[in-house]
DNA sequence: GTCTATAGATCGATAGAC
DNA sequence: GTCTATCGATCTATAGAC
């Protein structure tokens, strides 16, 4: 029993891009929206360093020094912004739920092809779900709901729960168009929710399967969509096309 | 900007169970099964401390100090048996890993009765999945497969990958015997593991559900298993009963 | 507000006695 | 193997100059 029965061994901290001072080589020929487009304040830069940091390694394997250096300030002046690492994370984290989920959108779908709408829908979806940094939020708020119980409820509000609203309006619609037969739209939109999540947000999660495999989407998609029609497709009324 | 735009508090360590000396109250009116039955050697009591120290605080809050004292002995016995922090932390993982997800079955079904047969599938898939520990595991590798990349592979593949390999060996069944009409008995059996954890695991990982909610599983699971009938169920040669 | 420098605590890991 | 005691590094947070 001495030796591990696994071999699970743990890596390095994350290699560390060398930056030489504060401003990038952004914000120079960029349009000026000044809203959050670069750190133009030492407060936007803690943020961003927090984020990128935090969303790479985790609140444990970071430490305040690197998010100082990360962000071209002193440590002194992260406490001056924030009280504490705590603070600091949970900023970051509300943040970056709210900016992440806000992105999807239920709307500019056509009523009449039900098909074509659920499958514009679950890929925006799917998207959504396995881009770089959802997939690294998700590690993190899984992975520190323990430490803080409220992200738990802060995520859910943020994502699921408004996903889930802006499909099971879609799909209320459907129903009462007569091409869908749902009983539960609530039940029925977490269960398109769950066949096109399937497995492939927690290969992703525990990286085994690299991102932006658009065909892997479509497929995952298809075969969600594929399935919920043949569920709940309405056979008794076509209604005339 | 200064302040935080969401109150994301942590709460401290979980609360320290004093215990004195070594020896529980356990051990001394049990049946002597020696086999992991009670922590009779100082490196069963080592993981299992460790064990219930990661599981409920994660690794990167639990130190060395709080195992040794969890386990009844000193610091040094644990390096005498594990090389280090991670070393221990890949131990017990890949071990819970293993004895957790081998309690599942597919097993002792009725081909006859392909419906009361996914019920009792999904019931304990998803009895498993919202165990306590299942729970907290899942949290612990999500959260530090950044850190412990290998965690991806030894968790796959000890839980879902074998799961999904025994439900598709009994929807293989189900569809040579004409009950289920299944194009692709693989896709099936993720859809089905899909429809039947729904959102319900990820509520009870962002500790948004009690556990033990028997009349929820139930619900879930009909539910599931309804809407996996409605999309698969064989209508055209019902195979007289 | 921002910096340098450092306090104070904790952590992972080890030396040496038994 | 197991213990006590401790080392050196690192971390969070702060004091004080500017």
């Amino acid at each position: 029993m001495e030796a591990p029965l696994n071999a699970v061994k743990p890596v390095a901290v994350p290699p560390r891009v060398p930056r030489s001072g504060q401003g990038s080589q952004r914000g120079a020929m960029e349009p000026v929206d000044r809203i959050e487009a670069l750190p133009n304040s030492k407060a936007e830069s803690i943020l961003a360093a927090a984020k990128r940091t935090f969303l790479a390694a985790g609140f444990g394997a970071v430490s305040m020094d690197t998010i100082a250096r990360e962000a071209g300030v002193s440590k002194a002046t992260v406490y001056a912004h924030f009280a504490g690492k705590e603070e600091l994370f949970g900023a970051v984290i509300g943040r970056e739920c709210e900016r992440y989920f806000a992105r999807f959108s239920a709307g500019e779908l056509d009523p009449r092809d039900v098909r074509a709408s659920l499958t514009v829908l679950g890929r925006r979806f799917l998207e959504l779900l396995l881009s770089p940094d959802s997939i690294a939020l998700y590690r993190i708020i899984l992975g520190e709901v323990t430490r803080f119980p409220s992200l738990g409820e802060v995520f859910w509000r943020a994502g699921p729960e408004r996903q889930r609203v802006q499909i099971e309006a879609f799909l209320r619609s459907a129903s009462a168009s007569g091409t869908l037969a749902l009983s539960d739209t609530w039940l029925a939109a977490e269960q398109f929710v769950s066949l096109v999540r399937g497995d492939i947000q927690l290969r992703h999660v525990l990286r085994l399967a690299a991102d932006a495999d658009r065909r892997g989407i479509s497929a995952a998609v298809e075969g969600a969509v594929s399935t919920f029609m043949r569920a709940f497709e309405c056979h008794t009324a076509p209604s005339r096309t």
